[in-house]
DNA sequence: CACAAAAATGCAATCGATTGCATAACTTGC
DNA sequence: GCAAGTTATGCAATCGATTGCATTTTTGTG
């Protein structure tokens, strides 16, 4: 199979007796071009199977139309909506978007990070790992003025749109429907500190306690990474308290799911015993028995708003641009675990 | 905030005094180049802040070391498990990962194909969609001898590698599984004809039952979409079939979970009624009640095998390369919809 | 020491599209 | 019919790394 050479703009210049610039400039519909010799270039452009060469034109632009977008794992409902989201609006707009995870591994993060910049992705957006505590592989991005957003588990003090729910807010919803179904004795299993997402929704959730004239109990709250494992080991930590509690708000949903599944193991009856709330309506947690009750968190829609942004900035490169953190609607979803028939 | 001016590596050559390309060579480690030059070299290429124009060098090697994906929806959990073991692998490769979703619309994945192309990649792994019927936006790939690897829903007649699970096999162990629970009168709700894995689970679930003796029914089998509304449906359909299925296998998780609750809506037991067998160990199959027998195929374990494959082809580009079909191992989990106690 | 062979480095073209500026072609009004 | 103004086209440099080939330097050997 001999590769047939490629066409370029040089070669229809030729055939048609004009130059290569007008030839470029038509097939951009460049209006210094006339109409006609427009349509004529296009029609031999057409005909000679006259494909852009995008590798000349980025290297020549230093653009590539490309966003990178960086996620804890690509494999978790959340993030590939979100992904899934962002992908939408960039293709509408002529973008191509490059997907890496970094496993929430400092070190992975910090490499693909470099990569892309290396790559010369015209933006980046992504959701900081859960070991994330420097920043420096960012500064690359800033330093250069490349557009940064930041969604979900945003990086506070550097300048770039964030896309958040309002975690405090959806912290605190959780508790008070909790507190509105009679509970007195609500235990937290909550995340990292380190992440602001995750310190969002223990605020919320205490001041919902302290709203509601709940006294906060330190015992009540445990920290991990959110795993189904840890999170069943949080419940047997919980079940040995001194104030057992009747109700557990739990940072994700992995977390409330093991809950939920421990307990059955142990004929604890969810959630007549024990209610539980999770948080980011995961698509196991509409179906398992008891359903769980949840925190809906627009997940394509902010991949779609953080697009968008990345976009904007990309065009428009506006120097004193400001930044706005961006929290999208988040709502309670009532299932099973949390309300006694 | 002053962009500086990126260092080259000519600013390298000026610096030390010597030719561009040797700096060039040193910097991939050109055994031409002495180890003392190189040594230099690269001290100050560091020292300089050097960081390489990627769009050069593509532009200059025709080479983008990207691999383009194109999956039917990213926001599901057998294809991002997948991505998730595409991006694996291309990440320690050095390869960057560029992801699609077509939506299932023949239009977009025609249209994706087409920019992957102008884009360069150097590779193209896809599962068609489920409306696609024709092969041209492929053929583009084809024709220049860039290297194609389908995995899932692949097309027969095109040179390329594939990998897939062996759908007939599965369709055999899960009819053959539910012959082997007692059943007699085993339904199916099959995926579109056009997609060869669904034709393939077909086939083996008419295999098994022709092996178990047990006569083949026409009007127990459904083709739709497989979504969860069309699942509905087709339970509906089937419960009013002259003879009562006792089983239904379903052609994936998605339509199982919806049998699995609009039959408990209806107070029909599952399993002791009715057995249900899904497609896929969805991460919901595992937690609903009653949990759903199900066939496990390796996303990840895909994703990474398609990932070697197609780099494999880019690095030796082997005019005579056998093209495989790869069946990756398919598991029967077997849960509650199919197992009486 | 001479000279061939081997090793290291340099030259310069090249990839294809883009774009600032120069020039050419065409209008228009008087 | 011609100057001034518009509109359309062309010239040529440029982006930065790569690489075939030429040239220089070093090494080794008789």
């Amino acid at each position: 199979m001999t590769q047939k050479p490629e066409t370029t703009i040089h070669d229809i210049a030729r055939a048609l007796n004009i130059s290569a610039s007008t030839v470029s400039r038509a097939l951009k519909d460049n209006p210094l071009i006339s109409e006609a010799t427009r349509a004529k270039i296009k029609k031999a452009a057409q005909e000679m199977g006259y494909r852009p060469n995008t590798l000349a034109a980025n290297f020549r632009t230093k653009r590539t139309n490309t966003i990178g977008v960086i996620v804890p794992l690509i494999n978790r409902h959340f993030f590939s909506s979100v992904i899934s989201g962002i992908e939408d609006i960039a293709y509408q707009q002529g973008f191509t978007v490059t997907i890496s995870q970094s496993n929430d591994d400092f070190e992975k993060e910090s490499k693909i990070a470099q990569t892309l910049f290396t790559n010369r992705v015209d933006g980046l957006i992504l959701s900081i790992g859960m070991n994330t505590t420097t920043y420096d592989h960012l500064k690359l991005f800033s330093d250069r003025n490349i557009p940064l957003v930041f969604f979900d588990r945003v990086v506070e003090g550097i300048k770039a749109h964030k896309i958040v729910v309002d975690d405090f807010e959806g912290g605190y919803i959780a508790a008070k429907h909790l507190i509105d179904q009679g509970r007195k004795k609500i235990a937290m299993i909550g995340g990292p500190q380190n992440l602001r997402i995750y310190q969002n929704r223990q605020k919320g959730y205490m001041k919902a306690l302290n709203d509601g004239q709940i006294p906060f109990d330190e015992s009540m709250i445990i920290h991990n990474s959110l795993s189904r494992a840890e999170g069943k080991l949080a419940v047997k930590k919980l079940l040995q308290n001194p104030t057992l509690p009747d109700a557990i708000f739990c940072a994700n949903d992995t977390t409330a799911l093991s809950a939920v599944l421990f307990l059955r193991e142990l004929n604890i009856k969810v959630p007549e015993d024990i209610a539980i709330v999770g948080f980011s309506n995961e698509p196991f947690s509409e179906v398992v028995t008891p359903s769980i009750t949840t925190l809906q968190q627009p997940g394509f829609e902010m991949g779609q708003k953080a697009a968008e942004l990345i976009i904007q900035q990309i065009l428009h490169k506006d120097k004193n641009l400001k930044f706005e953190t961006i929290k999208m609607p988040i709502e309670l979803i009532v299932r099973e675990s949390s309300v006694c028939r």
